[in-house]
RNA sequence: GUGGAUGUGGCGAAGUGGUUAACGCACCGGAUUGUGGCUCCGGCACUCGAGGGUUCAAGUCCCUUCAUCCACCCCA
């Protein structure tokens, strides 16, 4: 227990945070490039802010919260998605006064109770943008287009936009009543789950995976075809911007997102290689959604998109982040002397930003040699006895072998001169 | 929450009731008394996820538990 973590958490090791490192600076480039902010939100918020915004019937809210009561006797859950913070936040902070639209980003961890699988950690991360204030549906392919961007830049490929558009509070309710009546025939002929479904969210019916449920819908009216004229015209504006940004997308009239504030837009990038959990990113616009937690009426788009299931994606697609960064210079000293003199080369050299290490283990100098060797280094500095009767230091390079005696101060400089 | 599979050193992996738990990689040391990458030699699991039981005897059988993986559900 004690040496054991938290089921469904991760540790992440040097070999890999460095891989992290990496995605998040790509993330964070092409943000600055599409003009998108970071936001810092708290891991913690209010119960009820989810309850509110994430909506009371997603299994998100009914099932999955990291729910307690603090010291205070308020109850607070530990963030399970990062949208309805960024709306809280944009609210508390008044930021409908900003120029708009609002443009912003957050990455961090998110807690879910879930039972965890491959691609399904109950810590896990996103990374998430949302944009508020603009109804335009170029900003709904804008948003698209950044995920796109980030995935083609980590070189991933054969990824697919799937987009549909769920409607909004005025066509909705006419859908839903067009596919319950539809429905009611074949009503015990559904799965359970589908059952359950026909009264509490009948949408996802359309999306379910049994075989006989499919075949009962076929025929099944879909939202795009019920849709009100502002959201159509919305949809087939976004369908003109996406191909203006060069996004190839995929209309799924049966795809449902899990969180109630959606409207209008909905969309998903999925991937093959990486199982059961394929969708790398999801996303659409909640125009109602900033009303809902007590703002002004204020569009909204975003997506989140989840950090943990690149890695296996870029694995299967045999793509190495490999950012390796050697060191330049490794100390090879004996005795305390020696070692006291490497000591204080080893931070001068580290002051003059080169990258530097020496051994602490005491170890034989061929040991030192060869940890050299795996550090890759390009210069090894040697204080052995000879040098530390002369006061000299001998300057090896690695490659070539070649080995030449210095002053100290000398050879600093030549580390200087050689290395920056 | 439901169904299924798995669990041996840091990693990979033999072993399917019977003395000291193969092997490979990694790690540490030596061959080379002051010098690396190759080679060779040596070291490295009071113990088989944990707890209990069956048995003269268990890594090997049974139960419980924990964890991982797969599918469902759902999502990123």
């Amino acid at each position: 227990m004690l040496t054991t973590r938290p089921r469904g958490t991760n540790d992440f090791l040097p070999q890999e945070t460095e891989k992290w490192q990496l995605v998040e600076k790509i993330l964070r480039e092409i943000c600055a490039e599409f003009d998108y902010h970071e936001i810092r939100i708290p891991i913690f918020e209010h119960t009820e802010l989810f309850q509110r915004g994430v909506g009371e019937t997603t299994d998100i809210v009914e099932k999955e919260m990291y729910t307690f009561e603090d010291r205070g006797k308020r109850s607070i859950t530990l963030r399970p998605e990062g949208t309805a913070s960024t709306v809280r936040a944009y609210l508390e902070h008044k930021m409908s006064a900003l120029p708009q639209p609002v443009k912003l980003y957050y990455m961090g961890p998110m807690f879910r109770y879930e039972r965890p699988q491959a691609g399904r950690y109950r810590q896990f991360h996103q990374f998430g943008v949302e944009v508020f204030g603009s109804s335009d549906p170029g900003i709904d392919a804008e948003v698209i287009g950044l995920a796109m961007v980030f995935y083609q830049r980590l070189g991933l490929t054969g990824l697919e936009v799937r987009l549909n558009s769920v409607g909004c509070p005025k066509c909705r309710p006419t859908h839903r009543q067009l596919l319950q009546e539809f429905l009611k025939q074949d009503l015990e002929h559904l799965c359970p789950d589908c059952q359950g479904r026909f009264n509490r969210n009948p949408l996802r019916i359309l999306d379910c995976k049994n075989p006989q449920c499919q075949k009962i819908t076929t025929d099944a009216p879909t939202v795009l075809s019920s849709l009100c004229s502002e959201c159509a015209d919305h949809f087939t504006s976004v369908k003109e911007y996406l191909e203006m940004a060069g996004v190839k997308y995929q209309i799924d009239d049966r795809m449902v997102r899990g969180l109630d504030y959606y409207t209008k837009t909905a969309f998903e990038i999925i991937v093959q290689e990486i199982g059961a959990q394929s969708a790398i990113c999801g996303g659409g616009r909640y125009d109602g959604l900033v009303e809902s937690l007590g703002g002004p009426p204020t569009p909204g788009v975003g997506f989140a998109l989840g950090l943990e299931r690149i890695f296996p994606t870029l694995a299967s697609q045999g793509i190495e982040l490999s950012s390796r960064k050697m060191l330049d210079v490794y100390l090879v000293a004996i005795e305390e002397k020696g070692h006291k003199k490497a000591f204080q080369l080893l931070m001068n050299l580290r002051k003059m930003g080169i990258k530097a290490e020496k051994d602490y283990m005491n170890r034989s100098m061929k040991a030192q040699m060869k940890a050299a060797n795996r550090f890759n280094v390009k210069y090894v500095l040697i204080l052995g006895e000879d040098e530390l009767a002369r006061d000299v230091i001998m300057v090896r390079n690695m490659e070539t072998s070649e080995q030449k005696e210095m002053m100290v101060s000398e050879a600093l400089n030549f580390m200087e001169q050689t290395l920056k």
